[in-house]
DNA sequence: ACACATAGGTTTAACGTTAAACCTATGTGT
DNA sequence: ACACATAGGTTTAACGTTAAACCTATGTGT
């Protein structure tokens, strides 16, 4: 049988009332000797709290619901991305830092999944990725409070968190034109569907614009975010290397992906092209080259998503500015390389 | 306000308990008219079931605890490990299909957040990594299944995933030796403290010994499993290049490390050293030269560790035989090579 | 000497759901 | 004609916790 508050109420002598009073350090009810007794019974019988029953009264559980999408065509979690584990962590450790569970959860096409975030009395939801247009509106009718990570989803109910896709685009693609490159082709996700693609796009194309180079649709390769199509991308650009002297790779998923198709194809990296990639993942600096990336220091916006979160459940949401945005910057490694030819 | 049983029942018309057999499908005791009635209320008044009362009333909430350790070192969650955030992706996957919920939680010293499991009723745990000894007396306390990945501890107690690590040692540093490799390193984790590095390490010696091959403590570099010191490794066996003509890196992750030194110091994989790595971790395909390895299926290990879970609590734990392996294969790609000199 | 405040509690009802025991009208076999 | 089964429900209590209202003895100011 499990040991509840009755169970140390009556072995103490007590109110169920007074040991949840002490549970709960609503010390000024009850008397610093009785604190001590109900302390001891506590340890004695190893009393551990029910968080259900807690939670049905309360209507809080403590508990922040994350979401991620899968891929439709791979059926898979997304969190073999490491994108996506790595901001995980971070939300994780600061939750468990505030006393706060992560029920952790996956979303397919089947969208009433999201009734999860009510059946368990969740206090808010993090939300990573891009999902239909229904999905949000269902997220509003939850009345949780809900923080979107780099979405360009423009509704007052959502918080936001992200980085400045644009300029990130920006950097990049000036920092090779620095080093010399014209000729720069850009890996991107789908320019349409993804607002996050979009912005980069952007800020390469004013990149460009800005030091006078023309625009090339043919310098564009579009498709999925991921190593596999960066592979695909990496194998056509082998054929142009000789008008091509540099890549922005838009996630470093697709870098590595493409400097694999280089590999293969004989092609040095950085000797004969540039490549630059996006997000700094922990695998950044294990391919080969050594990947420069435009850094999005992933664990702590983790940690500020959850930090954000709290925050507004605390009702210490400051300002009424929803949106938030992390620092970026260039991490330089050795896969680009001066111009010379 | 919430909408609950009671306000469906008094839409309907009926009492409680009737609209809670519908919902859970007891449908002997209502009639086919009442099923239709109470349905449309439920999606008219768009009703939706707490779970914190079921479970507070079933003593389930199918919900599963997933664990996994931080590292003390770098105090971070360790689903930065590709090995774990696959792992995982592969448990999240399987409950959801089977209508199971994934509470994630990371464990640091403070042993006692294992409370959690028993804190919100969770059904069962699953518990990835190694832990102090304490930590598995703690977990037997709660009395729910538990599931140990990779785990040696032996405990009549615990229902066990893994492979068989000593055949992965074997078969990796077989097959160096048939490629005509004799000076093989290792670089491994601690012997000593980590079963699983102990029965690679086995493995590996075995192979040695039925090849006539002498072993030689001096090509066994023994650190933590970690990137960092796959790199540190991998810097020392650099000076020793003439002499080692291959590396067993007992995970990809020490492999990819590896790797990047032997890059640094100009030294072509494989062309004057071979690396054979071990787990199959996504990432292996992305570094250059792409890693050979022992491939242990991880997401698939996850499915299987979520399937053992769900048919225990199921009740057809089928055998009486705890410990469940999964099979292991070497994947060939191009970090090894047939030794010239 | 009395009103009032306060410390340190207790009692009661509620959160939403389910299981167990019970009820009642109708059907069914002999 | 009666016993009995069954379909289709209802009523009650319980899960463990907490909030709100209440109680009582003692202390405190005038």
């Amino acid at each position: 049988m499990k040991v509840t508050i009755k169970d140390i109420a009556k072995y103490v002598g007590v109110s169920p009332t007074t040991v949840s009073n002490v549970i709960n350090s609503r010390n000024k009810k009850v008397s610093a000797e009785m604190i001590l007794k109900i302390e001891n019974a506590i340890t004695e019988l190893k009393y551990v709290p029910d968080f259900s029953a807690r939670s049905l009264v309360l209507k809080k559980s403590k508990m922040i619901g994350v979401v991620i999408p899968q891929t439709e065509d791979y059926k898979q979690f997304l969190l073999e991305n490491p994108f996506y584990s790595e901001i995980v962590s971070g939300i994780e450790s600061k939750l468990r830092e505030k006393g706060y569970y992560m029920m952790l959860a996956g979303v397919d096409k089947d969208d009433s999944y999201l009734d999860v975030l009510v059946n368990w009395n969740l206090d808010a939801a993090i939300i990573l990725g891009i999902y239909q247009e229904g999905f949000y509106e269902q997220l509003k009718e939850t009345k949780l409070p809900v923080l979107l990570i780099d979405s360009y989803i423009k509704d007052d109910y959502f918080y936001n968190l992200g980085i400045d896709d644009e300029e990130g685009g920006y950097i990049a693609t000036k920092y090779l034109i620095n080093k010399g490159h014209h000729n720069i082709a850009i890996i991107t996700g789908h320019v349409k569907k993804d607002g996050v693609a979009e912005k980069r796009f952007l800020g390469y194309k004013r990149a460009l614009k800005e030091a006078n180079i023309v625009y090339k649709d043919e310098y564009v390769f579009e498709d999925s975010v991921s190593y596999e199509c960066g592979v695909t991308a990496g194998r056509k650009i082998a054929q142009e290397v000789d008008e091509i002297t540099a890549i922005f790779a838009t996630a470093d998923l697709i870098a590595a992906g493409a400097i694999v198709s280089l590999h293969t194809a004989n092609i040095s990296v950085p000797d004969q092209i540039s490549v630059i990639g996006f997000d700094n993942l922990s695998i950044s600096k294990m391919i080969y080259p050594p990947l420069t990336t435009v850094n999005q220091k992933i664990f702590d916006k983790g940690m500020k998503a959850a930090s954000i979160i709290l925050s507004i459940l605390d009702g210490k949401s400051l300002s009424n500015e929803k949106n938030s945005y992390m620092d970026i910057g260039i991490i330089e490694r050795s896969s680009v390389k001066e111009r010379t030819k």
